[in-house]
DNA sequence: AGCTGATCATAT
DNA sequence: ATATGATCAGCT
């Protein structure tokens, strides 16, 4: 049981220990074993770098690392060092929709996030993954004013019942695509006469253009 | 090869 | 169903 970062230094501490390090030495460490792939373990390197680092929030909507304010993201590295998957940030609630950028969730959970890049290179085994320097990033005030000009356009369209017409392509950081178990899941919303209806559920998601850019900061 | 739309696991 | 953690896989 590791126990939570008490400051920022030492949240940096550890994650600095782990930089270098394989899965297979991590998961070794908590008794745990590394799933041959990912396909029905989709989280578990995330998971596995919450418990490796001592985050506290679980499946509850909270900071990983609370009373330090900072979110934990893995980041997924293609053979070239680049990001190779978009970021998850959060779901979108339809049925009481945002409207003030300022107030969001998306800026919230963005305020102050550590991204651990990891290798993913498919032809290197999950055991043999290394661990990358972890990044504590906040968005500069360029990096800010893109986000919120993306997530005021993609709001906009939901809250006049469009979302049916929002396609992933849109968005130069942010992105609306679908979260989901699969396609039959529904949750409620709203369509462009006001009527309530059943929809898939949506969250918003960072493209790699942002993430590669926060990593290539750092240099 | 990169991207979008679809999907997987677990806890509450 | 919604929150957490994300990656899969077919199409362009």
């Amino acid at each position: 049981m590791v126990t939570p970062p008490l400051s920022e230094k030492e949240l940096l501490e550890s994650a600095s220990e782990i930089a270098g390090m394989t899965l297979q030495q991590i998961a070794n460490q908590h008794g745990l074993a590394t799933p041959d792939n990912q396909l029905h373990h989709k989280g578990w390197v995330g998971q596995l770098l919450e418990l490796s680092l001592g985050a506290t929030a679980g499946s509850r909507p909270e900071p990983d690392f609370q009373h330090i304010g900072i979110e934990l993201k893995t980041l997924p590295l293609n053979r070239s060092g680049s990001p190779k998957e978009s970021t998850f940030v959060c779901a979108i609630n339809l049925s009481n929709i945002e409207s003030i950028w300022e107030e969001s969730l998306v800026k919230h959970k963005l305020s102050r996030v550590l991204w651990i890049p990891i290798e993913a290179d498919p032809e290197t085994p999950l055991a043999a993954r290394r661990i990358g320097s972890a990044i504590l990033w906040s968005p500069d005030s360029d990096q800010e004013s893109v986000l919120r000009k993306d997530w005021e356009e993609l709001m906009d369209m939901i809250s006049m019942g469009e979302l049916e017409q929002i396609t992933a392509h849109q968005g130069q950081y942010l992105q609306v695509r679908p979260k989901a178990a699969n396609t039959r899941a529904l949750t409620k919303g709203t369509d462009s006469e006001g009527k309530n209806i059943l929809t898939l559920p949506r969250g918003f998601y960072l493209r790699t253009s942002l993430t590669n850019h926060i990593l290539k900061q750092e240099y």
